[in-house]
DNA sequence: TAGATTGTTAATCGATTAACAATC
DNA sequence: TAGATTGTTAATCGATTAACAATC
């Protein structure tokens, strides 16, 4: 597996460029040099060239990358073949923000169910025919299909409480978009804090001291 | 000033610290050290300590570090003593969210006026009395009192159409939730891609390969 | 061939971790 | 005083950038 290889800063890095590059394709470019894309990308030549390398050198001296390669091996390390199952669970305003987003142009997430606590949510369908279930009918609803990630879009204190019976039922990634970090440990688990709260916490501090 | 010694990655710890240390301040904890913090932080006690440190030395050799003191200089980095104005730009769910969070929870922050460009949402009204203004009233309502940072829970397009009439108006950040990249380069302006889309795929990637 | 641009190694830079004297 | 824990310097680690031979 040459996957591993690829590190945290690099994958960070993927979206953006397929951005740029996808844009390019659709203007009908065929090929890039890593000194445009690092002008487009605000970065240098070097890192472009370390990035594409570390998952397969598949430039041509003296020509560039070919976009459609690029793309696809882009594409392969961000989406692969299976899509991960996700449940969604909180239907708030967060929530169906985050719902919509995924279902319509999120790529690589297949969204099995969509959960919440409140008696006005439950029962109700979200765009797509997505049914909105008890939370309390988790374990039921999942006994059948194990989902690999769970959106939480829920207060931190039910994330807390959630947890647990999550990595019962066997998920394997949280992804907490809820307003504070969910602390929890667990061995093999991705725990991912993708909540508002921090970003706006720090970005005051960035633009009082114009700190890029 | 001692500010421009925090570098980023202090700063985007500083939440996360601030929120353990306002735990334990709320159970009635007076002093912590270095290595409890580190532990609940799953980082090192050296990192604990380089990072206080960087924003001036507040920790008692042999007893720790004052929960009081940190709290207010972890606050004050984070908050500063003027909030930031604010201008909330999209008032659909993602919008509607963020906008609770701000007003609500959020402290650095003052929300002046909200901005959508749809005829159903003009003239509604947020909850605590902001209301919906046309974005096309934008330079006459920022005229009075130029807002420090803009909010943009918009679609791309509709971000970087706007982008160079908020530069106008003199606004020092933009918060881009949306979910693209919004990719423009202004001398001396923040611009923060804090979307949904970047962070959900590389997400993906990670939850396959078990990379933390 | 000459020019362009990659792949890859080496140098630099910065952040994290380790170590330990200072001191409460 | 002895134990604990900081402040700070040095060592390590990893990511970014520079340089250049390989080659299209």
């Amino acid at each position: 597996m040459s996957q591993n290889k690829v590190s945290l800063p690099v994958i960070r890095r993927l979206p953006k460029y397929y951005r740029y590059i996808s844009d390019m394709k659709k203007n009908g470019v065929v090929k890039v040099s890593s000194s445009e894309l690092a002008r487009m990308m605000g970065t240098t030549a070097s890192q472009v060239r370390q990035d594409f390398n570390c998952f397969g050198g598949f430039g041509q001296q003296g020509i560039g990358y070919h976009i459609d390669v690029l793309l696809e091996e882009i594409s392969r390390l961000l989406f692969s073949e299976r899509k991960l199952n996700t449940i969604l669970i909180g239907t708030g305003r967060l929530g169906r923000a985050i719902y919509s987003y995924l279902t319509a142009e999120a790529r690589g997430y297949h969204l099995m169910a969509a959960f919440d606590r409140s008696e006005s949510e439950i029962g109700r369908t979200l765009p797509g025919d997505v049914p909105i279930s008890d939370i309390r009918d988790l374990e039921t609803i999942c006994a059948g299909c194990v989902p690999d990630v769970a959106v939480l879009c829920v207060p931190r204190q039910s994330a807390m409480q959630l947890a647990p019976q999550l990595v019962n039922i066997g998920i394997r990634g949280f992804w907490n978009f809820s307003h504070y970090d969910l602390s929890v440990d667990y061995e093999g688990i991705t725990v991912e804090n993708v909540h508002l709260g921090d970003s706006l916490m720090t970005l005051g501090y960035r633009v009082r001291n114009d700190q890029m």
